[in-house]
RNA sequence: GUGGGUGUAGCUCAGCUGGCAAGAGCACCAGAUUGUGGCUCUGGAGGCCGCGGGUUCAAGUCCCGUCACUCACCCCA
C-alpha cells in the first residue's frame, strides 16, 4: 500500500457515523437548552496566541504543537486546544461588550503531536464550552451541568465528577512553596519524573502513578487547607450547588490540570474501559486568561470533551446510538425502457424528498433484489418487460413481502403515503 | 522522547517444535430459483505471509535490521 493515514489520525467510516450523528444532535439539543451559542475559530492561529494562552512551559507548547511557517513566513500553529482561540475570537469580535455572561460552544478538530495510544490521537475532535464574564460559582455548576446532561442523554451510567480547586494567584504560590518544601525533604525517594516535576510543575507531583511516590504524595500538604477565603467560599458554594442537585462528585486533591491558566475550579469526568486515558472531559476556571491575552480582567470557565473518547465509552458501556435512516425505495429495472423509467422515477421521488435509489449497470434481477434488501429499503419498485408493456410498476413491501401493481402515475403518491405512515410508527 | 506487544485475504484471525502449490469465518460475486430479497446449500474471486538481509536442502515459521501498527509512561480529550 503506497499511502496510509498519518500516525495518530484515523478514518471515520460509514459504520461509525451513527455515533457521530447521535452525539452531535445531542450536543445541539443540550447547548440550545442551556442557552449556548456556537462559534468556530479557525483551525490554525498565529503561534504566539498559544504560547501566551496555553503557557510556554506546558507540555503542549513545548513538545506537542504542529507549528509551521506559511509562505509569508508567519509562524502558525494548528490549534492544540480550543480555549485560546475562542478567547481571541471573543476579544476580536467585540463579544466582550455583549451582555454577560457570554456562553459559547464549538465542535471541531484539535491537534497535538503526541504518541498515540488507546483513546489518544494526534487529531481528535472536541466539544468545547466556554462561559465568559461571570465569576458566580453557579456558572461553574452550569458548565459542569452541560457535560453532565450530555453524558446522561447519551446514555452513560455510573459517571461522577472529579473535582478540585487549584486556588488562585493569591493563594496558590504560597501553597506551591509549601509543597516544594515538603518534597525537597523527600527528594531521594521520588522518581525521575517527579524530580523534574518538582522544578517545572510541582502540582503534578501529586498525580504521580509510581507507588513509592504515591506514598509520599499521600503525606503532602493538601491545597484545600491553603486556599484563600475567596477560593474556599467559591469551592464551598459550588459543592453546595452540586449537593443540591444530587450530582455525584468526588473531591480529588490530586486533580491538577496541565494548562497554566486554570484557577479555582478544575474538574473531569472519567469513564472506565477506554484505556488509561479515561477522562472524557476536562476543564475548569481561568479567571486570569483574558487579561493575559490583552483584554480587561474577565472571569471564564470551560471544558473540552473528546468525541472519540465518548464513542469509546459508549462502546465500552454497550450504548447503541440510533441507526441512521435508510433509503426508502429501491427501483429494480430490466431492459432499456425500464432503465429510462427508473431514472425518471427516482428523480421524481427525490424531488419530493423521498430517499430513492436504483440499480446501476446490467445486474440480474435477483442481484438487484439482493441489493434492495442489503440497503434496507422499505419498498422495491420493479420495472420489467411486463410492466413496461402495461405501463405499470410492481411495488413490493420488503418487510411483509406483499406486492401490488400500480400505474406509473400512482407510484409517487403511494410512496408519499407510505412514508408518512412509517414516519408515524417511528 | 522511553518501554512492552504485534505485523498472514477488504475485516477478524488459525497456521504447534521450519517441509504449504498458504487456511477459516465474515464481507463480496455467481449459481441452485430462466422476473423476486432475507434463510440454506454449492461454487468463484481475492494474499510478493510488512520490507530487507541472514541461517538452512527447505523459512509464514528461526536470527538480525528496518518500517508500520498497537499498548503503556510523560502528558492529555
Amino acid at each position: 500500500m503506497k499511502y496510509q493515514s498519518i500516525k495518530g489520525t484515523r478514518d471515520v467510516l460509514p459504520q461509525e457515523q451513527k455515533y457521530w450523528r447521535f452525539i452531535e444532535k445531542t450536543i445541539f439539543r443540550i447547548t440550545e437548552r442551556f442557552g449556548f451559542e456556537r462559534v468556530e475559530p479557525p483551525i490554525f492561529e498565529e503561534t504566539a496566541l498559544f504560547l501566551r494562552g496555553v503557557g510556554e512551559t506546558t507540555d503542549i507548547v513545548e513538545k506537542e504543537m504542529y507549528t509551521f511557517f506559511d509562505k509569508g513566513d508567519n509562524s502558525l500553529t494548528l490549534r492544540p486546544e480550543y480555549t485560546a482561540g475562542v478567547m481571541r475570537l471573543y476579544l476580536q469580535n467585540g463579544l466582550h461588550v455583549a451582555p454577560k455572561p457570554v456562553k459559547l460552544y464549538s465542535i471541531g478538530p484539535i491537534f497535538r503531536y503526541e504518541r498515540p495510544q488507546a483513546g489518544r490521537f494526534r487529531q481528535h475532535t472536541q466539544f468545547n464550552v466556554e462561559v465568559l464574564g461571570e465569576q458566580d460559582p453557579a456558572v461553574d455548576l452550569e458548565v459542569m451541568s452541560v457535560a453532565w446532561q450530555l453524558y446522561a442523554e447519551l446514555g452513560f451510567s455510573g459517571l461522577a465528577f472529579q473535582l478540585n480547586s487549584t486556588g488562585c494567584p493569591h493563594c496558590r504560590p504560597a501553597y506551591i512553596e509549601q509543597l516544594k518544601e515538603y518534597y525537597y525533604h523527600h527528594q531521594e525517594a521520588i522518581c525521575g519524573d517527579c524530580k523534574r516535576r518538582l522544578e517545572r510543575n510541582p502540582l503534578r507531583l501529586l498525580d504521580c502513578k509510581v507507588e513509592t511516590c504515591q506514598e509520599i504524595s499521600a503525606g503532602a500538604p493538601v491545597i484545600h487547607n491553603h486556599l484563600c477565603i475567596e477560593c474556599r467560599d467559591h469551592f464551598a458554594t459550588l459543592r453546595l450547588y452540586l449537593d443540591t442537585l444530587k450530582r455525584p462528585y468526588r473531591i480529588n486533591h490530586r486533580l491538577v490540570r496541565g494548562l497554566d491558566y486554570y484557577t479555582k475550579t478544575v474538574f473531569e469526568v472519567w469513564v472506565e474501559g477506554i484505556g488509561s486515558q479515561n477522562a472524557m472531559c476536562g476543564g475548569g476556571r481561568y479567571d486570569g486568561l483574558i487579561e493575559q491575552l490583552g483584554g480587561k480582567p474577565t472571569p471564564g470557565i470551560g471544558f473540552g470533551s473528546g468525541i472519540e473518547r465518548m464513542i469509546l465509552g459508549m462502546r465500552e458501556q454497550n450504548i447503541e446510538p440510533p441507526e441512521l435512516l435508510r433509503p426508502f425505495v429501491f427501483v429494480a429495472h430490466i431492459g432499456q425502457a425500464a432503465d429510462l423509467k427508473a431514472i425518471e422515477l427516482i428523480a421524481d421521488l427525490r424531488d419530493i424528498g423521498i430517499a430513492a435509489l436504483m440499480s446501476f449497470g446490467n445486474r440480474s434481477f435477483k442481484a438487484q433484489m439482493r441489493e434492495a434488501n442489503r440497503l434496507g429499503v422499505d419498498y422495491a419498485v420493479i420495472l420489467g418487460d411486463e410492466e413496461m408493456v402495461n405501463q405499470t410498476a410492481t411495488v413490493k413491501n420488503l418487510s411483509t413481502g406483499e406486492q401490488q401493481s400500480l400505474l406509473f402515475d400512482q407510484i409517487v403518491p403511494m410512496m408519499i403515503r407510505m412514508q408518512k405512515h412509517t414516519d408515524k410508527k417511528s
